[in-house]
DNA sequence: GTGGTCTAGACCACG
DNA sequence: GTGGTCTAGACCACC
């Protein structure tokens, strides 16, 4: 379900909180689901509880999860930090296109990218 | 003409080499230029030595300036660089287009940053 | 009659310990009435018998009630009890009222939120 | 500058994170202004340097102060934090001021300590 | 030297 | 068992 890339030069809690983000994003865990327990999920990827646990304490902070002492942590999905996550997105996908500008490629060239992942159709 | 952003989180060295680059892309400084030497700059930015000296074998390494010991450094700029940078930074902007994909984002949304940035017109 | 909270960060026993307060203090529950047995509110709660056990604990040695052993807990308030607690709560008000001081909020605005709560009138 | 009360409950970072708060509310820290070194005040506080770490982390994130990597943290304080702190403190006095209608306590008892702290004079 | 990350192992409160 | 906190000690990137 988890997976490190020792190659990537994130830290290791900051690839846990993003495989996170994307499995409930695409609704691969469900709201109120519980996942791995911190220790558990620390033996199966052989790293250090203390990581784990860095990486659920920010998915709690960013609204993904919230945790139960004693119990566990559950995924926590709603509408609202969904359109916040798009926003965001959408955000750092203008700054991109601004960089796009700046360096002088054409509008075309950046069309052409978006057609490439959403298709030429009508959406 | 060069400014740190401390608030920046990325290394002092990082902000350097992009300003540098963005300026050396725009046409701000010309190919065969002189930029200032790496203590002049150290002493103007008030930052070590060391800091600047990496961002210029940084600049060097990426093919942005070249140096002549006990000359300096000398932007170097020609349109095969351009296009890697141009071909680069696409790359990057289609990975973020993905990401929008997979949120769930529509693509009219997506083409209105496009837009934005660009103008609705024809280029 | 008594809900919990999962989003909220206390533990689950202070939750318990804190809605009896509020039902016998706004006498919801009167004096000598039952409540309900450990097992029966654990089992409907669906949580584990040994938190509330630890609730009600809490409950009696801050005097909200009394247990009979073999008969059950039963409700005990009497006008000195609610006094106590009065003191207690408008102690810790004085304490964030400092607070806002510190901040440099000015008086009316401190007043104000007095007057959302309990109207302009006389009372 | 800083002190732990080790019969405090809360955890040690949290003590940090609070006294730091302070000190730069009041204007004790002005912006700007270097911080102990993680290190150093480990050391001078004989705790552990992970626990100052997580402490300075914390009001990083909460927008009191910034670190560079190699120099050190620094004092950020500017208005729009000010306010929004304001803000945050007025909530939980409102939050507050409604325990005590709950208990039934008088407005004028209330008031009272709005006077015992503030004066009563007209601001 | 300074911040940032990680490991190994421990203790506590909670359920 | 589960999350939360802390210690002791280490390595790295940056300045």
């Amino acid at each position: 379900m988890i997976l490190i890339d020792y190659n990537d030069k994130r830290p290791i809690y900051e690839q846990v909180v993003e495989r996170f983000q994307t499995l409930i994003i695409n609704g691969a865990l469900e709201p109120n689901e519980k996942i791995p327990s911190v220790r558990s999920l620390a033996i199966q990827l052989s790293i250090n509880p203390n990581t784990i646990q860095r990486a659920y304490m920010e998915l709690e902070r960013e609204g993904f999860i919230y945790s139960i002492k004693g119990r566990g942590n559950f995924v926590r999905m709603d509408d609202q930090l969904m359109e916040k996550q798009k926003e965001k997105c959408l955000g750092e996908l203008k700054q991109r296109i601004q960089m796009c500008q700046d360096l002088g490629i054409e509008k075309e060239r950046v069309l052409s990218k978006v057609f490439d992942v959403y298709g030429e159709g009508e959406s």
